[in-house]
DNA sequence: TCCTCCTATGCAACTAGTTGCATATACAAG
DNA sequence: CTTGTATATGCAACTAGTTGCATAGGAGGA
């Protein structure tokens, strides 16, 4: 079980509410691991008790009071621990390759605006992952600038963007693949 | 929940026991979607109660007795209206990402060995992929061959072959991106 | 003969994730 | 003053998936 340790991560790089972490959820950290804010106050609620994150109460005028959480040493602990340890790699429920696998034994030509519509919005995503690039983390190198820029490194950003860029290669082969996918259902069924 | 639309496919591509299933699920499904035996048993055992396969009772002389299934009618119904419902984009469970963000706050060197095994997991995967292309649908289009090969095409083949290019792009994509991390994990810690 | 491996099926208990609903504050629009 | 939206937290019931264990026949080797 890895969300315990999506959200003490982003507790790290940043201490929020179960509010804050649902809606993180949604976007960054979503992109890779998703959960829904009932999950998430659940696991909260858990972690607490076992004294890996603390909680500090934060009264607000103009919405309702929230809970801040920020990650304790046997949070910390914890999350070495799991970082040290090999992890099987991910299992994959991927319901569209089912599905294309399925269009055989009914109707191929009824699956396209099905895969049109993945295509679009993993281009949406990927859209939205290249503008949050080029907002967080600049133009692409070896666009511009003079040489050598002498930012230091901050390993945070830095694997933040390492990550991020995995997120719009994932994407880029999904549009490619589902491209291919598309001339195939196409040559299977040359009528509409 | 695509796990039963995922056996039916299999069965319809070719009936079989629990067993076989299972089996198909350590390979080809499985490499789009995971289940162990006892998950397959006790779907399959659900489907029958609803009709949704037939079983067939198979004794062997060599090895124990096994129920071979089929997919029935009312399964194939089931089956064709979940391929004309649209699906939500897969949810995306990806330990590695996480782990590597969180290396920010731990030892980024020591994530160097973990990030190499994955990478050989799927350089493993990528060489299995390619050898089951080769001996299933022949050597890549475009390499040999008179012009215009005159097999009819078989849109169960096609679609098979379809999804299995999505695997060989996808393990493609693992591979540089992990080259892109072990860079930019290098470039953090360059003694190690 | 015993031991291990492969085939073959399954139960029980647990953990993780989903779905539906409930509650409450504050602000803005009508 | 009601309605809608955003913030903020949570329970209960259900479904899906994992882990550990149990059973049993036949093949092949030590």
């Amino acid at each position: 079980m890895a969300l315990d340790h999506a959200i003490l991560v982003s507790l790290l790089e940043k201490p929020g509410s179960g509010y804050e972490l649902a809606r993180r959820f949604e976007r960054s950290i979503g992109y890779f691991w998703t959960a829904t804010h009932q999950q998430i106050y659940r696991v909260l609620k858990r972690m607490e008790a076992d004294g890996w994150v603390d909680v500090r109460g934060v009264p607000q005028r103009t919405r309702p009071d929230k809970k801040e959480y920020s990650v304790a040493a046997a949070g910390r602990e914890a999350l070495s621990r799991w970082l040290h340890d090999p992890i099987e790699p991910e299992s994959v429920r991927h319901d569209l390759a089912v599905k294309i696998r399925g269009a055989a034994f009914d109707d191929p030509a009824a699956l396209v605006r099905e895969v049109e519509r993945h295509q679009r919005m993993h281009q949406d995503r990927l859209a939205h992952y290249l503008a949050g690039e080029a907002r967080d983390f600049g133009p692409p190198a070896g666009a511009t600038g003079a040489p050598g820029s002498p930012v230091p490194p901050d390993p945070g950003r830095e694997l933040q963007h390492a990550v991020l860029r995995g997120g719009i290669a994932y994407e880029r082969m999904m549009i490619d693949w589902l491209d291919d996918v598309l001339a195939t259902l196409h040559r299977l069924a040359p009528g509409r």
